[in-house]
RNA sequence: GGUCUCGUGGCCGAGUGGCUCAGGCAUCGGUCUGCAAAACCGAGUACAGCGGUUCGAAUCCGCUCGAGACCUCCA
């Protein structure tokens, strides 16, 4: 299939059009987050934009396996001997079983990633789930002569790495490991590697160490970077579209990851790296440690001192996709308020769409040129902004249809509709909430049509419609319409 | 210190050699309204500073100042 869309290639710094390997099939790998604490608002913020880029490649007609990893093995907190993983410690510390910890996060992960209507992933694989893999992939590392033991542990040799590929390593930061090394800082524990650009792809566990797994060389764990290699491969292949994430994982998260890839079978692994960028909260980078964070449940609420007023999942996700995702953004109170009215600007409108009459021509706007603005931002790298923008082109005619300055055909009309539809639900994953949507009882509200909705999804899955339409009408008799789309069925209260 | 990115009007934020250089919010004027809100119409204000390249630069180059990211777990 052929598609117009282009996109910025980490890898080479340039915007690239894009071409899958098996069109239309899409392979798409996002590093998903560490469970050891609660999402805050900048996670948030990359996993919106991948959801955005999911949706949209899927609107123009791909069909993509969207794998997102759940880091729940941990990673080192430094690179000493004495480093033990985030989900330990915390563990440790709260008198909590490791995996009670992982469970807690991960239902706060996907409670809040479903409040800013995400769509889930095909695939959310876990680091736990992939400990075979990983020992296997570190075996075979060993086993080329690109990694060494070292006292129950297993680093990769950047060196032996980049004399096989001519020096690979740094391909994707632009990196030299000659700037590494004279640039890193002296840690404790480095002894045990030959090279302080080498990286962990299994340590041996101290006794104090709680999460642990046998393998060859130590009872341990895997090194940081080791369980996105494996999963990515083992569910989109040894070469696949796309793997994105937070730009703050470009080095050397990313970077060790392609060393790892190419390690194993000399292939170039992602054709399209994809990084998106930080949030701010007043200009400050969120951090736990200066206190300049925000939890998104505080958001919600306004219970924070940072911002003024609380305010909507959707207003928040609506203010995101104003930004580019290759642009910080920050977060403050007054850029906050201002989406929020024009989100709501945008919302009205599309009510006002649906009880809008045709007449006999359409006059006041060129339809067809409005739509192909709309797709060519969107091709254009994702740009979300210019979509937002040209979309209240689409506002103004529509509010002008409404106060009888212009009109439109009903097969214009109905083409407006399914547009707009396409690109404000589907793509962009917007959608309408309630006037009182911020109190408990509406939250209630939402949180149950999601039950009944996914009731009757499970019932048109197993082809039971009786049971699918019998939800349906009963829904119907109290004024609630449901409404099937390509990306799932929505609601509304006439 | 090293590598890199960025600096756009009152706020947020696109664009990136010329074609009156988006959009949202705010402000001002008008229409509408019993009033208000909403909506609609109209208006203004900008490209950090200095220098250079060019017929022409917010857009390219250099320098200065300022901000941020990565170099260590981090989306």
């Amino acid at each position: 299939m052929e598609s117009k869309l282009q996109v910025y290639n980490s890898l080479s710094g340039k915007k690239e059009k894009f071409k899958a390997i098996n069109a239309p099939n899409v392979g798409m790998y996002v590093c998903g987050p560490t469970v050891y604490s609660e999402v805050h608002l900048g996670n948030c913020r990359t996993f919106i934009s991948f959801d955005m880029i999911f949706r949209y490649l899927t609107f123009i007609g791909y069909k993509v396996r969207y794998v997102r990893n759940i880091t729940d093995a941990g990673h080192l907190e430094n690179d000493a001997d004495e480093g033990e993983d985030k989900i330990s410690k915390k563990a440790r510390l709260t008198e909590l079983e490791p995996m009670e910890i992982v469970q807690k996060y991960t239902l706060d992960f996907h409670h809040v990633l479903a409040l800013f209507n995400n769509l889930p992933p095909s695939i959310e694989p876990t680091a736990t789930g992939h400990i075979v893999e990983q020992i296997g992939l570190t075996e075979q590392i060993l086993k080329d002569g690109l990694a060494y033991e070292s006292n129950g542990s297993v680093y990769f040799d950047v060196a032996a790495y980049n004399k096989k590929f001519e020096g690979a390593y740094g391909e994707l930061s632009g990196r030299k490991v000659e700037d590494l090394l004279s640039n890193t800082r002296t840690l404790e524990g480095q002894s045990e590697k030959r090279d302080p650009a080498d990286f962990a792809l299994w340590k041996k566990a101290s006794p104090m160490h709680i999460m642990r797994w046998k393998s060859p060389w130590s009872d341990g764990f895997p090194g940081w970077h080791l369980e996105c290699s494996v999963m990515s491969s083992k569910y989109l292949g040894d070469q696949f579209d796309i793997h994105g994430g937070g730009m703050d994982l470009k080095f050397p998260h990313h970077e060790c990851e392609i060393a790892q890839n190419k390690a194993r079978d000399g292939k170039k692994p992602v054709n399209y790296w994809l990084h998106t960028n930080m949030l701010t909260l007043n200009g400050q980078r969120m951090s736990k440690s200066t206190g300049n964070t925000l939890l998104p449940g505080e958001l919600f609420t306004g219970d924070n001192d940072k911002l003024s007023k609380s305010f909507t999942p959707m207003v928040v996700r609506f203010f995101m996709l104003q930004a580019h995702y290759r642009s910080s953004l920050d977060f403050s109170s007054d850029a906050l308020e201002a989406a929020e009215k024009g989100f709501n600007k945008l919302m009205e409108a599309l009510v006002v769409l649906e009880s809008i009459e045709p007449s006999k021509a359409t006059i006041g706007m060129d339809l067809n040129s409005w739509i192909l603005k709309l797709h060519g931002a969107m091709d254009d790298d994702f740009n979300t902004p210019i979509l937002i923008a040209n979309l209240f082109e689409g506002v103004k005619f529509i509010n002008g249809i409404k106060y009888g300055d212009f009109t439109i055909t009903a097969s214009d009309l109905k083409l407006m509709k399914s547009t707009l539809d396409g690109l404000v639900f589907q793509v962009l994953g917007l959608k309408h909430e309630g006037e009182n949507s911020k109190s408990g009882n509406d939250e209630m509200v939402n949180d149950l049509m999601q039950i009944i909705l996914d009731s009757r999804l499970r019932a048109r899955q197993t082809k039971d419609f009786a049971s699918a339409d019998r939800i349906r009408d009963l829904l119907s008799d109290l004024n609630i319409t449901v409404k099937d789309g390509k990306m799932g069925a929505e609601w509304e209260v006439n």
